[in-house]
DNA sequence: CTTGCTTTCGAAACCGCTTTCGGAAATACT
DNA sequence: AGTATTTCCGAAAGCGGTTTCGAAAGCAAG
């Protein structure tokens, strides 16, 4: 029972030859669909199927995908990974495939990491995250014409696959909605620009902020890591100002957590004194003090549908025709109100959301 | 460049066999030192790679080790699988090895995915977590002589390799600390059994609670599911007991942020009115209102020491001697304090402390 | 009853590497 | 010098499939 059958035994059992059953087993046509019927209905019985490594020797084809983890996979700011993974696999499985996670080695860079998962051959396709605005590793794959899929764009996005969330009008609604509640001083907490996403969005701030007729202040916009430290940090650089900020726009939540708390270690409540909006709706955000307002983005299905764009790539069909854009919704929680002013007492409640 | 040199090419120009060549390479001693080096100095500079999918044809060992997602591993309830992930592939990297990462179909139990991963031969190795406490997936395993480790403990636990957080004396060590702020009642909210991480800790509960001569009541211990929307379900059930208690402990963090929010729609507040201690040691809780008091497990390489711990397992290593038991320890924030009495303050009418 | 196509399958090469086996050359032992 | 060992490498048989090629059989047409 735990030694499977393989092609040879079966072969013998049907009284064929091994190439025929092979055949058979794989619907060609110059094989009479009275055997080839007989042939499936004993592989079924005996349980056989054909040995993966064999197979993919013999057709030069993986079965597999990798999915390259983020450089920072291991810190919180990742909180989507295991729900990618989940509907990655969930899609690559319907076809029996296999998935790869892989990660540069210490030691290594991403290039090479991308270039020895080319040459290895172990793969048929590529799903990575996070590129850089110009990202080398997207240039390696094309040039190797490895399919890869793309969670996230790059600046120069419109010869490949991706999925991604216009995170840069949701930076501009974040603005606007900050601005009809009265702010006009608006912090930006961000990240390095080489993260395409940071500097969309920031385009995303800034762009919302001229169109509200507000003047652009380079004080305001503070570069930190991708970590609630790091947004608490620059928090308090915002908040040293002289003339500070009413509202902190954060990259991520996990920045705007840091933030809640640079806040609270001034004796500041979030939502009142200032206002602190963050995107990609982690759950967890619903448990800070107070709940996080943020823009939540769509992560339902991301990790499937990646899985299936990958596939179809894979299986010859243009790149460039699978593109999608999903967009991200506010999601208001108790983060944000109008702007404080000292003699203001009861508007509060006006804000305040039920639920 | 994009195509690699095979066997053939390479011994082609060393004028040497293939058959040579690759014992050359795998250092066979029936080849001279002189050849030897020959060969391999060759073989580095034309860049040659065996071709792993042959290789493992020829050789019968896949070269890749399978982690088990978690059953729920695309919930809140899992903020710890991309770290682990993470080390996990760094230590398979070091020996060139492919982590899978695997999950059951939707119309598939574990079991079956067991079986189908055994036979299909595609992995040496299978890491899995969560052990139910009768868990039939490690029966499986040891049936097939599939080499695995389990992140946790079942029941019995003496036959094979784990790595495993002493929770039940976390448990005990968490009660104690309750009871010396004066706790005597104080409320469980758990998770089903067969999951044995649940039965553990409730063990230790209840160990605990005895030796400290209090009374067990089974009003105090809740089961529900592992999510912060069923810890905040089952913590007002707790609440809404004519003998409530005083202190709640949960068996995650995230059942305990859902306790919290309990507390926080009632009016509560956490480490004063009533004691939250959580389990886990997320990062985020250092962000909830106020900061999660929970049982942090050192969480820091348990990916990297399951690889390492699998990987001399398939060498041959007896499982028994790979059996790691880590402890957690107290992380003291604010949501734990001393039990509410009545007379430091009057505002709180509702919560009236009988007995 | 040939001739000419199709249909259907067997034979064999191949994918790229590993490993056993045996033999020639080199070295050791009497 | 002759025999017995070693040392070192070539030859070949797998590993378990896939795929090309060609031949035998079946059938229609002439």
């Amino acid at each position: 029972m735990t030694t499977r059958i393989n092609l040879k035994q079966l072969s013998a059992h049907l009284g064929l030859t091994e190439g025929t059953v092979s055949r058979a087993l794989n619907n060609y046509p110059d094989i009479s669909m009275k055997t080839r019927e007989r042939v499936q209905k004993a592989a079924q019985a005996l349980g056989y199927k054909a040995n993966p490594t064999a197979r993919r020797l013999a057709t030069g084809v993986a079965e597999a995908v990798a999915y390259i983890m983020p450089e920072n996979g291991n810190t919180i700011s990742e909180p989507f990974v295991a729900s990618l993974l989940a509907g990655l696999a969930e899609s690559l499985a319907r076809r029996g495939w296999d998935m790869h996670v892989v990660q540069a080695s210490p030691a290594e860079n991403e290039e090479d990491l991308i270039k020895r998962l080319i040459s290895s051959h172990k793969v048929s396709g590529v799903v990575l995250s996070r590129p850089h605005k110009k990202d080398a590793r997207i240039k390696l794959l094309q040039d190797a014409k490895m399919p890869f899929v793309v969670h996230g764009r790059s600046l120069e996005s419109s010869g490949y696959a991706w999925y991604d969330v216009d995170s840069k009008s949701a930076f501009m609604d974040a603005v606007d909605h900050l601005v009809a509640l009265g702010h006009q001083r608006i912090g930006f907490i961000g990240a390095p620009t080489y993260h395409n996403f940071a500097q969309t969005r920031l385009d995303g701030y800034r762009e919302a902020i001229v169109t509200n007729g507000i003047e652009l202040d380079n004080d305001l916009v503070q570069i930190t890591e991708l970590t609630d430290d790091g947004g608490e940090r620059v928090a308090h650089d915002l908040l040293d100002l002289e003339n500070p900020p009413t509202a902190l726009l954060c990259l991520t939540d996990t920045q705007a957590f840091g933030a809640l708390a640079a806040l609270h270690s001034r004796g500041l409540v979030p939502g009142k004194h200032v206002s602190v909006i963050g995107y990609d709706g982690v759950r967890f955000g619903r448990h800070t003090n107070p709940p996080l307002t943020t823009m939540a983005q769509p992560q339902a299905h991301s990790g499937r549908q990646l899985g299936d764009m990958i596939l179809s790539i894979i299986d010859g069909d243009d790149p460039k025709k699978h593109q999608v854009l999903r967009r991200a919704e506010l999601v208001r929680r108790k983060s944000d109100g109008p702007v404080w002013t000292e003699n203001q007492t009861q508007s509060m409640s006006k804000w305040e959301r039920e639920e």
